[in-house]
DNA sequence: CCGCAGGTGTCATCGAACTGTCATGGAACT
DNA sequence: AGTTCCATGACAGTTCGATGACACCTGCGG
């Protein structure tokens, strides 16, 4: 179901760039903003990658070796489970702009080389906006704890902090939510799956299990349980 | 008890299916779990059915006679009485299901004939939970208190206050009701719950707890009393 | 192939928080 | 004064979350 999905997930980019030190700023960059990376050098290895990766939205060189951009991305609208994929073509200067347009390629929109990283993730969060998939934060925070996604790391006060994938997931869907209450179903669906078959308050064991690994001795304890309710992640106990 | 249906009166489902065999065989499980199920047969009979009836929430076949199952979702997103309303978006295995979630229907969960009774229940459930769940922002405020919903918590003159579920409850719907006297038999049925025996008597001592609870010292009391008729949130005493 | 280690879901138990009821005293009304 | 109604403190029963234990699973390296 898309929400679960968006929530938990940052949205995977597919780069299409044969020119090898471009893909590999585009991905350093992408990373940082919260996006996940696949990469294909050619045309012909795109359409693979889509099929294989099922990306949220294409990166697309319009020159490419084996296979056009133009000829993957008229080949991306021919297929009904691509025909919504959203996808940027890259230009380089020299082509004419107006050719580019003319040519109706079925691009959703154009950014022309050399291009600003900032510009082109405005128009990579307004596609995936439209298309219902807007990316997590690369790293995320509350108080002193600290979550980096692209490390899959989380530290509290600078010391490094060890959680199993299940505490990992659930502290990601806290951070995402500070200070919201959760019920237990409610976390359940979110962390673990909705057809998942999972006692609630097996909730609970992982809620201890997360504070035991995230409270250092004397430090204050960020999950507040609400009786009844849930829990939420907030600095103020009761 | 296995948890029924979560919180209010038994959700009502409209069940869109145009196998007679199938939709006898929903109807008789989901009214086992607590459901109260409409039937529509056809696309067209679906969007009157929802006119009519304002189901919870939608199961809907994809291939349908008359008016097929996409149509039905897009229509219902088109109109804002319905669109919010949950679809489940019922699809045979054939189906390719990239070209499912390809053709963006608006449907907010999938699942694929056949199914398991329990997985669909699930899924169900998990929209109906979201389609309840507290908006962000809501908060309610009266004279100097706040109550904040989505966190849980109250505060009066910035000062935290903490409040046994019973308690916050009362106070929750003395705020949506401000000013107005409540009869400790009408208190019961909205904070307690329609077919709860309890002591009218003992709606007294919640009160005096919720007041204990939210009145500091030197603060105006906001709960008035009015003898033979019951209780109200407001500031003019006596 | 086996054993091992980390991770996960369930359960029984304990204690604290919460709840409903009553007895008593006092205030308000007639 | 007498009656009615509410406030209050006490209390026993219940609910709910925290906790430790444990069995199962899965992947990995010996």
């Amino acid at each position: 179901m898309p929400d679960t999905v968006s929530m938990l997930s940052r949205p995977l980019v597919l780069v299409v760039e044969d020119e090898a030190a471009l893909a590999t700023m585009l991905r350093y960059n992408l990373e940082k903003q919260g996006f996940r990376v696949e990469e294909a050098a050619d045309g012909q290895e795109a359409l693979n990658r889509v099929s294989e990766t099922q990306p949220d939205i294409v990166l697309l060189d319009w020159m490419l070796p084996a296979l056009s951009g133009i000829e993957v991305c008229r080949q991306l609208r021919r297929r009904s489970a691509t025909r919504d994929l959203p996808v940027i073509m890259v230009t380089a200067r020299t082509e004419d702009q107006d050719t580019v347009r003319g040519l109706n390629t079925g691009a959703d929109d154009y950014i022309t080389k050399p291009f600003s990283v900032d510009a082109l993730i405005a128009r990579m969060r307004a596609l995936l906006r439209r298309a219902n998939a807007v990316p997590a934060k690369a790293r995320l925070a509350f108080h002193d704890i600290t979550m980096d996604l692209a490390a899959h790391r989380v530290q509290r006060n600078d010391r490094p902090i060890h959680l199993g994938p299940t505490e990992f997931r659930l502290l990601e869907f806290f951070l995402q939510h500070p200070r919201r209450v959760f019920t237990r179903e409610e976390l359940l669906d979110a962390v673990w799956g909705r057809d998942i078959h999972v006692e609630p308050r097996t909730v609970d064991v992982h809620i201890r299990r997360l504070r035991k690994a995230i409270n250092g001795p004397n430090e204050l304890d960020v999950v507040r349980t609400v009786r009844a309710a849930g829990y939420a992640l907030d600095t103020e106990a009761r």
